[in-house]
DNA sequence: CATGAATGAGACTTCATTCAT
DNA sequence: TATGAATGAAGTCTCATTCAT
């Protein structure tokens, strides 16, 4: 009887140890970044010894490459459902894209691994690629073709594609940046930021414009 | 003779070594981070030796802190200038502050190291509230302001003030810090941004709108 | 029917478990050394998992012994018996003693293991004894024997009977540990040696003298 | 004054590390083998810290190279200058070659490195082929070149010049491996090899012949 | 008997900092 | 002041061995 317990404990754990990893790892990087996390404290917030950690992922790299396969593309494929699924305005879209990437990465420490990129990129070649390939440029495309969808439909201005996706997501993933790096900081702020009122104020600015009457033409 | 020139040319040096170990250092700690460099490399591209640097600076921390605050007070203090001295539109205020700092700031190095602290800020804690009270607060105030003035002389719609100001500013600061992250790599990209392209775009949107035929209010 | 057959093939596989570990180990020994080989690598070699290869052998050390004890033992008995059933000339004697041993052990990883002995043997101290009883004595008897022979029946001349017997070993050993080593790597060499003629021609020489004229005596 | 003591202290410590640190790996190398080898362990005996053996050699593998290229290169010159400046018989130039080096190396730990090179040369490529180029091709030129000559000047019968160069080395190298491992363990032998009457006996035997009254050709 | 997940000591190498000169 | 040789703690990764199943 102890004996099935026994080993439905040790079935269930080796089946948890890849994803206890991840999570760990994940929490860790964005926290240090990626080369001042240390494997060892890795393997102690999952519950393992540092041996167990490469049993699983065969280096440092390799397990920084799971947790960003595993905790950015879901989200970006998700995005890419709704842009194909949508049927109404493009300004709908872009507004519902980006609540459901604030929502999906907001609150969770996968928003911070931007940071960490962002941060050591230069130091680890291979990662750049990795990176680029595996989340910038996907979504990239996702904004895009929003934003291209907008002005074929004739809802939008036609402006550059790339720029105007970029400038999009630029607050998003500002916030991002910062909630994972100063707002993690007990630091005395003169002033504090309503993640989700930046949110809507940046789409309400960007979708209708700040200026009372718009005058066209920047200069 | 010589021994007077001599004299002369190690006097001069003398006294440029801490401007020269400040400019290595920046370069150095923006491409590669703080806890990356190396202390002997900042040494090195001074010119001096491993031992001199701690002499002038008693640590790797103390000779980032050095840096932070030599080269980034003064493109503050300029922005508020330019601030106070402004008497046309708000719009245009904001066109010159943000065309201001993105020459100022975009090529100069200096610019990277909002990516380092954003980075590392965490590992090092007592650098955040230097930091804070001495780069974001006054950014922060510089930009509120000329919204503020924006809206008060009914210029602007009236939007929270604080994230209208964020808003404005992330594609900026995004860009810096992509300049300094994946845009310093030899990675294959798909797409490529201009960034006076991108800068002009934002502005254009968030001055004017991306919609056609604006209607009044998101949702 | 299956399990009957099933258990067939897991009790010929469970009694076959040391002869398969002591194949694999050997070969995994000569090609890397002791020290070098993983254990795990041995058990999967043999097919089995590393803890199979624990339920057999204590520790690494001890397989390595086994590997010696196994593969030695009968090669020298032969020897031995060749020599006794010897009835010819001596010259004849050696150069079969000589062909046999480098057909038996020059093709088989077997002569690799000296190789290993030579090489760890200081770090493993208990091995030693071991092995110069086991095989390094009975070797040089084997040889001394026979050269003492040909002296005693005035074929040879009377030289120092161990020394000769060495000298004789030498190049068959010598190539035996080149063949492990060296002669395993895929290295740019300049020149290539044929085994078997270098066999000949060391006989050859040591038989009948490198020297045209041979005038008797060094110095 | 102590000043100046303590400088030429300084001075002659830093001038004299690289020889103490090779001194220290040839030593530790060949009693351990190159793997066995822990870099600190060097570093103590040479009577430094573990960093200073990384001030002076980038990693363990250029450490063993250096210690090659000190111990064995300056050998095999001196070889070939003895070859070079020979007039006497060939006979006599191999006796002198042999002597030689058997004197140089035989008492040396330099004598052993090949008995590291033999073990490990499987596990470390790239010091296969820096062996091969630096020490076995150089040294087969020498032997070779030295049997060229004998059988050119009609002193020695026509036999394949490579086979006859390895027979001819073949015991000298056999009895330093021997030397370097068996022979450096405390145990119990029936025998004893006396080097010198060894290398006397292989030579004797390899110019006259060991027959009495040589038959041409092997069966 | 057999498995393979787990451990943790230990190896190589780096680098901030010190200090004798 | 200036140097740079020296240190040793710390980090990544390996692998013999154990033990719950």
């Amino acid at each position: 009887m102890s004996a099935i317990l026994s080993q439905a404990t040790r079935q269930r754990r080796k089946e948890a140890r890849p994803q206890e990893l991840l999570d760990a790892a994940l929490a860790l990087f964005v926290e240090k970044g990626f080369a001042a996390t240390r494997s060892e404290e890795v393997a102690r917030a999952a519950g393992v010894s540092k041996g167990t950690l490469y049993l699983y992922y065969p280096s440092k790299e390799e397990l920084f490459k799971a947790v960003v396969r595993q905790k950015l593309s879901s989200v970006i494929a998700e995005g890419a459902e709704i842009a194909l699924a949508h049927e109404g305005s493009t300004a709908d879209l872009l507004v519902q894209l980006m609540l459901t990437w604030s929502q999906r990465l907001g609150d969770t420490p996968a928003a911070g691994i931007h940071k960490v990129m962002l941060a050591e990129v230069r130091n680890f070649p291979e990662l750049a690629q990795f990176y680029t390939d595996e989340v910038i440029v996907p979504a990239d495309r996702l904004f895009s073709s929003a934003v291209q969808r907008g002005i074929d439909r004739g809802e939008f201005r036609p402006l550059p594609v790339h720029e105007v996706a970029h400038a999009l997501m630029a607050p998003m993933i500002f916030q991002a940046l910062h909630r994972h790096s100063f707002g993690a900081c007990p630091i005395q702020k003169s002033f504090e930021l309503d993640p989700e009122r930046l949110l809507r104020t940046h789409l309400d600015m960007v979708l209708h414009g700040l200026v009372v009457a718009p005058a066209r033409g920047v200069r």
